[in-house]
DNA sequence: CCGATTACGTA
DNA sequence: CGTACGTAATCGGG
């Protein structure tokens, strides 16, 4: 019989999953970040919800029968008798952890599962002889398990599941699999441990034997006791440890192995899985502040495939009904598939819209109170498939589905395209989409505009969540719907495969199309609801959703670069870092990587033997460009040292911008020369957009070696210079107009050098008096303001005793009273309301608020102290790009904004559009929204990106 | 090949 | 012991 056979005959019985429960709680404890699992009343859970998911993750993946988990018992066993020190390192538990057993326990028992503990033995016996059973009794056996004595277990119907570095990785340990890593078979595993020793469990092994030279020996010799028996022939400095441990050795061994023939007064047909207390279970996680996905999550999966009786009720939305769908290739098949089956849709949208109050004209004053889930009900989805990056998409699919109903279109023509143009232009008030960004993209490569859609799926989940980040659909699904797909993860897939699985189809897996169109209209309607609680969607209609319309013209557009001037700075640079280098290696005395902190470390600290300054996290010593320069200053005597600091430092620089001119050579489209990057719109908590793939948005602008970048920023074909329009100090103005502080308002409004008024009114000297050096402190003040700075680090950027920022800081609220007021507002409604919003009604939740531990609430204080101002300067940043986007297509003219750096627009003039184009792109900003103080916006052209700097 | 760590660029 | 980001390099483990 095949050892294939063996387990398919094993399959048919059945499968029993045996967990070891402390290894498990441990596991999760260590992996999961205690400060992110807490309950307000301090109670850890990260260990009972790291259990929770594990449990559920393992059942929903491999679909046990049977279920059994053991635990240690308090007090000693027999190993203990044996050998004193044995789990020393464990029974230092801490408290944290042990606090959390009782509580998994309760799960248990809410969940129908038997747990066993035997006294006198470990659960690790428990699990021997559980595992064993199974076995024999013809079960597939699975062992969860973080415990490496487990794997003495493994045979052909015997499987550990092994938790990786993350914890929630499963690896498979199979004979083969111990074979492949320990180079030794499952029955010898125990000798090669005896040998190597364990140090989780506290016991030593044969010094400087790991588990290569353990398994070389037992490969040699055959086991262990024929290692002992030949211990004298080893020779060198290992064969010596060998002989001087042999006694730990041989207790080692007697210890790891396991007892595999316990009574345990169960027999396997009794584990099956039992009735789910839902009432119980939810009190627990009630009390554990567990949410509600956690709780379906569990819930589901122990009830898998039974009625759910008792439980609590799952979500009408959740059901996900993929359509059944009709591939059209004809644009008469698409006319008259939509005229029966969007029209209604449109037609209700159409009477709705008469009565909407409409929008006011001018400005942007959006009406909170606008709802949409009604709306979304009766709207259709559109879901386009393929490569979606800018300047190189390429469509594949997509999918058009409404109340149920589908089509599908693979390929579009020129007829296809035109006749899919004229469907969206008529339809698309009603129409869902997931990232209309992204879809435009797609679309665009055939040939059709996407005109803005009613509603899109993932700028909400955005508004509703900024924090969570899905990258992909099925991510957003699982996050916001509690769907959870049998989304084949390699491991999963990897474990199962040597059972059954013949071999699935890969094409099959391949198209999502059908099944994510699904999800795109369950989320809509999900989320819809959730924007309406929150008067959200005006938030949605009138910003997100056309500000995705402006990015992606940005991004379409591109930003054309000199090519010539990119590739004379990288010879440029290069040749500068090379002899820096050489130069920091002549000083050094070896050719150490100067791009290696750690070697660089070697030589600073250990070689060179210099007093070390700061330290990072982890607790090395730093060797950032701060640490070397304070290296630098204070080593005048050691002159070699300081030779080579210099190099150093120029050879950082000079590196540093070649590196991000190589990336702008390696970003640029081979087609059309230009930079096509990505502006992300659902990244940044705060609601600011980022960069990606280049980043655009950190091009060097501080010192003038590496401004000297931006020249390589030109007016494409067709232009004639680039407009660079930003906002002076925005975040200020915010606070001073949020704040209503009369005298930071006056500050702005008297149109005065701002930095010299403030410093004028804190230090209480007349305008002309105040000193640079004044002018700088308050300056510094000001700016660290909106990101909760403290004395100390006021002190530390600007060189002076804490006392001194300490004295600078009472002096600036003493004359901006309402500011600090505004600022300590800040944290304490955030603090009861759980999350903070900006002046157009974007959201983010601070939980780390009611953290228990300092070092969290601290920095979420500081955060979201943060959010609201630098997230309404994004919300006002938006406006204004859709304003100016609009003024210029008003007005007809072809300059068109390409980048966005948070408070500056770049925009490509077109020939003698320069006046015109600054006006609009000046006065929309100005004026993108009403406050108390005036926005103030300066501009400059010029033919190159660092010439247009003002 | 992937992750953590380090460093550094922007607003 | 200041917020928000993205990228690249090294290094250790797999």
């Amino acid at each position: 019989m095949s050892a294939n056979t063996a387990t398919v005959e094993g399959t048919s019985r059945g499968t029993l999953l045996v967990v070891d429960g402390h290894s498990l709680a441990f596991r999760a404890f260590f992996a999961l970040p205690v400060e992110n699992f807490s309950t307000s009343a301090g109670q850890a859970t990260n260990a009972v919800w790291g259990f929770a998911t594990m449990l559920s993750q393992v059942i929903d993946a491999e679909h046990p029968d049977h279920l059994a988990v053991a635990f240690d018992v308090k007090g000693g066993t027999f190993r203990n008798t044996m050998l004193p020190q044995y789990k020393g390192t464990r029974d230092a538990a801490p408290e944290d952890l042990l606090t959390q057993l009782p509580l998994i326990q309760q799960m248990l028992d809410a969940l129908g599962v038997t747990f066993i503990e035997k006294p006198g033995y470990e659960g690790d016996d428990v699990i021997g002889t559980l595992a064993s059973m199974g076995d024999e009794a013809g079960y597939r056996t699975l062992v969860l398990s973080g415990d490496r004595d487990a794997f003495q277990l493994i045979n052909n119907n015997i499987t550990v599941l092994y938790p990786g570095h993350h914890f929630k990785d499963l690896k498979h340990m199979t004979p083969d699999a111990v074979v492949e890593k320990y180079h030794v078979t499952p029955e010898q595993y125990p000798d090669l441990a005896a040998l190597r020793g364990e140090t989780a469990d506290n016991i030593p092994g044969v010094p400087g034997v790991g588990d290569g030279f353990a398994a070389k020996w037992i490969n040699l010799y055959g086991g262990l006791d024929q290692i002992i028996e030949h211990a004298d022939e080893i020779g060198g400095k290992k064969g010596e440890a060998l002989r001087a441990n042999i006694d730990q050795v041989k207790l080692n061994r007697s210890v790891n192995a396991l007892v595999r023939d316990l009574d345990l007064g169960v027999s396997i047909e009794d584990l099956t899985f039992g009735q789910v207390d839902a009432n119980q279970l939810n009190e627990l996680f009630t009390k554990l502040e567990f949410g509600i996905r956690t709780k379906n999550r569990v819930l589901r999966t122990f009830n898998a495939g039974k009625p759910t009786n008792n439980l609590v009720p799952q979500d009408e939305s959740s059901k996900l009904e993929i359509p059944e769908y009709e591939t059209i290739d004809s644009p008469e098949a698409l006319e008259s598939w939509a005229q029966s089956n969007l029209q209604a849709t449109n037609k209700h949208l159409h009477d709705e819209r008469e009565i909407a109050p409409k929008t006011t004209p001018s400005g942007f004053a959006i009406d909170h109170t606008k709802k949409c889930a009604q709306s979304v009900a009766r709207s259709w989805v559109l879901q386009v498939e393929g490569e979606s990056k800018p300047g190189n998409a390429d469509y594949s699919s997509l999918m058009i589905a409404s109340q149920g109903k589908a089509i599908r279109i693979n390929h579009i023509d020129r007829d296809m395209a035109s006749q899919l143009q004229t469907l969206l232009d008529e339809y698309h008030q009603s129409m869902v989409v997931h990232g209309y960004k992204e879809q435009s993209h797609l679309l665009g490569s055939t040939g059709v505009k996407l005109p803005e859609p009613l509603f899109d799926t993932k700028l909400a989940g955005y508004l509703v969540h900024p924090d969570f980040h899905a990258d992909t659909l099925e991510q957003a699904a699982a996050h916001f719907l509690d769907l959870h797909i049998e989304e084949q993860s390699e491991s999963a897939t990897q474990g199962t495969l040597d059972f059954d699985e013949p071999e699935e189809s890969v094409q099959q897996k391949d198209d999502q199309l059908p099944r994510h169109t699904a999800i795109v209209g369950l989320l809509a309607r999900n989320l819809a609801n959730s924007l309406d609680q929150r008067e959200q969607f005006a938030l949605l209609e009138s910003v997100e959703i056309p500000v995705s319309r402006v990015l992606y013209g940005m991004e379409h557009a591109g930003a054309q670069v000199d090519m010539n001037r990119l590739m004379n700075m990288r010879e440029q640079l290069a040749s500068d870092a090379n002899h820096a280098q050489e130069t920091a290696w002549q000083y050094a005395g070896e050719r150490v990587n100067l791009q290696s902190p750690k070697q660089l470390q070697k030589i600073l600290f250990e070689n060179m033997g210099l007093k070390p300054t700061k330290k990072t996290k982890t607790g090395s010593y730093t060797t950032n460009a701060a640490a070397l320069q304070a290296l630098r200053d204070r080593s005048y005597e050691n002159d070699s040292a300081c030779q080579f600091l210099d190099a150093l430092l120029l050879h950082r620089e000079k590196n540093k911008l070649k590196q991000i001119v190589q990336t702008l050579i390696d970003a640029t489209n081979g087609s059309d020369g230009r930079i096509h990057t990505t502006f992300e719109q659902t990244v940044a908590a705060t609601g600011r957009l980022s960069s990606v793939d280049p980043n655009l948005q950190n091009i060097p602008n501080r010192d003038p070696a590496g401004r000297e970048i931006r020249s390589a920023f030109v007016p494409g074909e067709g232009f004639e210079s680039l407009l660079s329009s930003d906002y002076s100090q925005v975040e200020l103005r915010i606070m001073a107009d949020l704040s209503g502080d009369e005298a930071l308002i006056e500050a702005f409004r008297s149109g005065r050098d701002f930095h010299k008024y403030v410093a004028s009114l804190v230090y209480g000297v007349p305008v002309d008096e105040i000193t640079s050096g004044q002018r700088s402190h308050v300056k510094a003040m000001s700016y660290g303001l909106a990101y909760g700075l403290s004395t100390y680090g006021l002190s530390q950027q600007l060189g002076i005793k804490p006392g001194e920022a300490e004295s600078l800081k009472q002096q600036y609220f003493a004359t901006f009273g309402k500011v600090h007021e505004y600022l300590e507002s800040l944290v304490s409604t955030a603090r009861e309301k759980g999350y903070t919003e900006t002046i157009y009604g974007r959201r983010r939740y601070f939980p780390g608020l009611k953290s228990s531990n300092r070092a969290v609430r601290d920095a979420a204080e500081r955060a979201a102290l943060n959010a609201p101002i630098q997230g309404s300067a994004a919300d006002i940043m938006k406006i204004a790009m859709i304003r100016a986007d609009d003024a210029l297509r008003e007005a007809g003219l072809a300059s068109r904004i390409i980048l966005q750096i948070h408070d500056e627009l770049v925009v490509e003039i077109a020939p003698g559009e320069a006046q015109q184009a600054t006006a609009l792109v000046k006065d929309s900003m100005e004026h993108a929204v009403d406050m108390a103080v005036p926005l103030d916006v300066s501009t400059g052209i010029g033919s190159d990106w660092q010439l247009a700097a003002h």
